[in-house]
DNA sequence: TATTGTTTATGACCTAAATCATAAGAACAA
DNA sequence: TTGTTCTTATGATTTAGGTCATAAACAATA
């Protein structure tokens, strides 16, 4: 996260955007650092037949979509809001000129790419070999500790719907309802009035 | 990838690796940077009855395993030597001291981490959304574009073995080898004495 | 050049999760 | 208050890819 000083400081504007409006679509070059400011973006694909993965959910201060910009590549994947939502859009050049000024900026911006690299790591090898039990709860889990850093012992109320359960793990709604109905008879997490508990 | 100099210089050591050996385990705390001096290192995952998964196959001149270093996690897969392998050895601490004292090559790690997390994004939206065929088609041609930045128009001979195909995929062997022939009978890869031709 | 191990190949069969259909409950807007 | 839409729920059916078994082709080693 970069703060809104240093952001402005090398001028940095903000867009807004509407729910479910596209920021930049898959296959397009990066020109331009982005961070969350308020609202709620995420980084999604859909297959031929509009089957949705999503990359990832980015909340107020998060950056996303960096790699492109480093690495000269075409995106991967395109960014939508999720709600209505305002961005910090920084100049490609002030991006690495910014980054230049202010190594400590740059070590922590590294930092949050390593945390990205590790959550896509652990995603990966799930859904690539294990059931949807082990997927889902993998999930919980890792947003639980990792994403909003709750001791183990606190109960941890998942924010995600069923659907975006099913598009962060690769299964379909249907799976996440029985795998989750299966895994509270088992008394691995609770359910309050549809909302899962762990 | 950093210069065998540099590396010197901030006291890094060379380990040897015979061919299976592992380097370190998922789960263990990150103390040092790696970086392939001869050999293949990869790094994998095996689920609850056996089934492997790989995140990355490193040849001389890559790093691997610096997410967890970065961002004070446990390694989310185990690094193993494909073949008789050595690799260069630098303390954590050595490591944060080269990358303040060279911001060159801060920024080329940088790099580095964006290319593997692009490299991620694409395979796990593939994995989790895709057939085998548009699987093992995204891999051969992300092998071929950018790893060996072979251009278009020139024929890729694809060094994998089958199996290394179904680990990185997440399918299983007979799935990639009956794909794989398919795949050849439409005419979009050719085969010469079992080498895959693209 | 026999032997052992690894990789590629193929058929038969089986199963977990996707698909399809349908509906009830909640949330939101008019 | 009544539509409208989104989310959760559940049963029936289908199917792609996994599993199992067996073997040929090739490579490596003694």
């Amino acid at each position: 996260m970069i703060s809104e000083e240093l952001l402005k400081k090398y001028r940095a504007v903000e867009v807004h955007l509407k729910k479910k409006e596209v920021l930049f679509n898959v296959g397009v070059n990066a020109r331009y650092f982005f961070q969350v400011s308020t609202g709620k973006i995420k980084m999604n694909n859909f297959n031929e037949d509009g089957k949705e993965f999503i990359q990832g959910i980015f909340p107020p201060g998060s950056s996303f979509g960096e790699p492109p910009l480093f690495a000269e590549l075409k995106y991967p994947a395109q960014a939508e809001a999720v709600e209505e939502s305002s961005v910090w859009r920084l100049e490609k050049e002030s991006f690495f000129k910014l980054l230049r000024e202010n190594p400590e900026t740059h070590l922590k911006l590294t930092k949050v790419l390593a945390g990205r690299l590790h959550y896509k790591a652990t995603m990966v090898a799930e859904i690539s070999t294990e059931s949807p039990e082990h997927r889902l709860l993998k999930l919980i889990d890792y947003f639980k500790t990792h994403i909003h850093k709750i001791p183990e012992e606190e109960e941890y109320l998942v924010e995600l719907s069923r659907q975006q359960m099913a598009d962060l793990t690769g299964l379909r709604v249907e799976t996440v309802i029985r795998t989750i109905k299966s895994l509270e008879k088992k008394g691995v997490v609770q359910l309050k009035s549809h909302k899962i508990l762990r």
